[in-house]
DNA sequence: CTTTCTGCAAACTCTTTGCACTCGT
DNA sequence: ACGAGTGCAAAGAGTTTGCAGAAAG
């Protein structure tokens, strides 16, 4: 029950946070490796996953790429580079859409733009409620 | 090069058309399947494929599920209940976020938000000029 | 007739899991 | 010493692909 300190749990959180790229977890797994050379993939993704739960990192989809995972824990948004795949964060000042305006000031080309909200349908939230 | 017309892509196309509810790939399959039952899982996705590539259809995906096909091509925002894993279309009236308080007012309970830019950072914007 | 598309099955990628062993606490 | 964590290898889900034959133009 108790979450344990291990030398793998912590590389694997080092290997996201060194450098704030969004490493899949092939990179973290061969960055880890470095240090840990007989880490399995196995383990990485279960302390990936371990440090999710936790709220230590953040998970992001793409469509039809591996996951990536993200060092900066509270919500924002993200560029995705439909040329080299980079994912970048983008910082958000208040409730407004943030990007639009700034990454074309600095050379961005903005294609097209995604929203998702996540939560609970009426259905759901009524079960919620009740259970 | 030219784009045939054949029965298993018009019943794909219809399958995602038919009820605009993001099925999944294996919910195409069972709908076309029901139509043309030696119709192979491949085909399906190759469909998928073809239509997505011909701005027909849209992919929505989401972090640890199968992708889902969405019939409505233009530019929208989608809301994922995290209950019951439900996605449903949002209508965004002007360039305003949509949803916060439609969704609320409709008993529907909101917990976080992702917005993603695609497009092309800096360096590939360049190559695209110069190439 | 030519070329694209199909069904099938096998392959592929990414991720998860069962097991016996190891190591924090 | 107890039990969570590990490495390994195998399984799993979802999707893609090579091939020989079928069918659209």
């Amino acid at each position: 029950m108790t979450v344990r300190t291990t030398r793998q749990l912590g590389a694997v959180l080092e290997a996201v946070n060194l450098r704030r790229d969004h490493p899949t977890a092939q990179e973290v797994y061969a960055r880890v490796r470095q240090r840990l050379p007989r880490i399995s993939r196995g383990t990485v993704y279960r302390n990936l996953s371990k440090l999710q739960q936790q709220r230590q990192i953040r998970i992001v989809r793409l469509a039809g790429r591996p996951a990536r995972y993200d060092a900066v824990v509270h919500e924002h948004d993200h560029f995705v580079c439909e040329g080299c795949s980079a994912v970048e964060d983008l910082v958000t000042g208040n409730g407004r859409h943030p990007g639009a305006v700034d990454l074309r000031a600095s050379g961005y080309v903005l294609r097209r733009r995604s929203i998702t909200y996540f939560g609970l349908c009426p259905r759901c939230a009524l079960c919620a409620k009740e259970g």
